[in-house]
DNA sequence: TTAATTAGTGCATCAAAATACACTTTTTAT
DNA sequence: ATAAAAAGTGTATTTTGATGCACTAATTAA
């Protein structure tokens, strides 16, 4: 997943979840400030962070294998 | 995962591939040092940072729901 | 064993993430 | 239409991530 669709994945979560930006931030421990500048495309949030929203949102953050192609 | 499970999956990736830290770092852009922070279990990676080490190791961040137990 | 390679750390600097406050814009509901 | 709620932004401060250099420790190979 780039970057865009880690934040689009976020924020779609926290819409289904029907939780405002406020109650994340709360809930996660992460500034609503943090949440705001994430969610509209800015920053680079540390894992951390990251791993805290998702926390939240009964998401997680992975590591998988890219797609490997074997040339025949 | 958990940040550990990160870590540890990040460097046994890069054991498995045979590549030193410093190939690693040279190839992702990710200073030497901070993969090496990394990989020792310190710090806190960006988001970008550790998208790049993934990218070169062949792996993706990825985020994903957590089993959702159902009551029934 | 020992030389060479690779991994880990102390210290220091610079840039950027996290954060708060106050305000604006947008969206939603009445 | 408009009031209320939610989302987004400017500015500023504090914390901390990213980085390099130089050195130590651990691992690997001859």
């Amino acid at each position: 997943m780039h970057y865009e669709e880690l934040i689009k994945t976020i924020k779609q979560r926290r819409e289904v979840m029907q939780v405002t930006q406020e109650s994340v931030a709360e809930l996660s421990g992460v500034g609503l400030r943090t949440l705001k500048q994430f969610e509209s495309g800015k920053g680079n949030p540390t894992l951390m962070t990251l791993q805290k929203l998702a926390d939240v949102l009964g998401m997680e953050v992975c590591l998988k294998l890219k797609n490997v192609t074997v040339s025949k």
